[in-house]
DNA sequence: CTCCTTGCAAACATTTTGCATCTGC
DNA sequence: GCAGATGCAAAATGTTTGCAAGGAG
């Protein structure tokens, strides 16, 4: 089960939280909006509030636990964190998104910013495209 | 003055037009939120309203004669597009911002979305920095 | 004169907050 | 039993839209 990643996180184990985290978790490589969330999850099972999927998906943010993203469309998109770094592909056709990595990228990116006197913190790249 | 560009892009060229796009040319390289502009502008000198704002920004995007960008703050932040794309780094202490490019990192990106089978319309890539 | 544009206020969409109730430990 | 968490409704935030009045060509 998932409630010793929320009691390293410092919160309490309840069935909400745990109900987010699976959620995240059986639906590997997806992105869903809060809103999503709270349809989806009120469909198959629970009732759980829509400021309560808020209020634990920043606190899951906070921890480390999933991370956010803004795309182009307004509303936040949220995903499991599993640890392994990798940037966006969205399709802008279909809204699809799509996760790589390229190491290469990642290393040019940290002597840019060592270029200019900074330390890289974190980054976000996303490439916008359509089928050919 | 800026008119023909207003023009070319099949509007009439009204005062409230000519102010943003002048004061976004007055400010190169700085970066905006709608209501930075409202407030700036109000105080420089006209009498705009923040839906014309909005409005106005909306259609220079369109146009091309705008960019937008939606860092992690929430609101949507505009810059003159001056045509020689760029990407940005962001100092999350200050909350700076920073122009740069890479020629390596475009090709790369061109490389990765073809082996996906697509191809690139737009790409975002921001860097969150510190100081050292 | 006509159509497009403006400013204002109201509507909207997303996210956050206040509060009484409920729950995990 | 108590601190913390929840659901709901209301508030807050950022942006868009409806509309009567104003302005460009």
């Amino acid at each position: 089960m998932k409630g010793i990643e929320i009691k390293n996180a410092g919160l309490k184990v309840t069935l909400p939280r745990l109900s987010v985290l699976e959620y995240l978790a059986n639906h590997p490589g997806e992105h869903f909006s809060a809103d999503d969330l709270f349809t989806k999850m009120r469909l198959e099972n629970s009732d759980i509030g829509l400021a309560t999927i808020y209020r634990v998906l920043n606190q899951f943010e906070a921890a480390g636990l999933v991370m956010k993203h803004q795309f182009e469309n307004g509303q936040a998109i949220y995903e499991l964190d599993t640890g392994e770094h990798h940037d966006h592909i969205v399709d802008v056709d279909t809204g699809e998104v799509k996760e790589f990595i390229n190491e290469e990228i990642e290393l040019l990116q940290q002597k840019i910013v060592k270029d200019f006197g900074y330390q890289l913190i974190d980054h976000k790249m996303v490439l916008y495209v359509k089928k050919i």
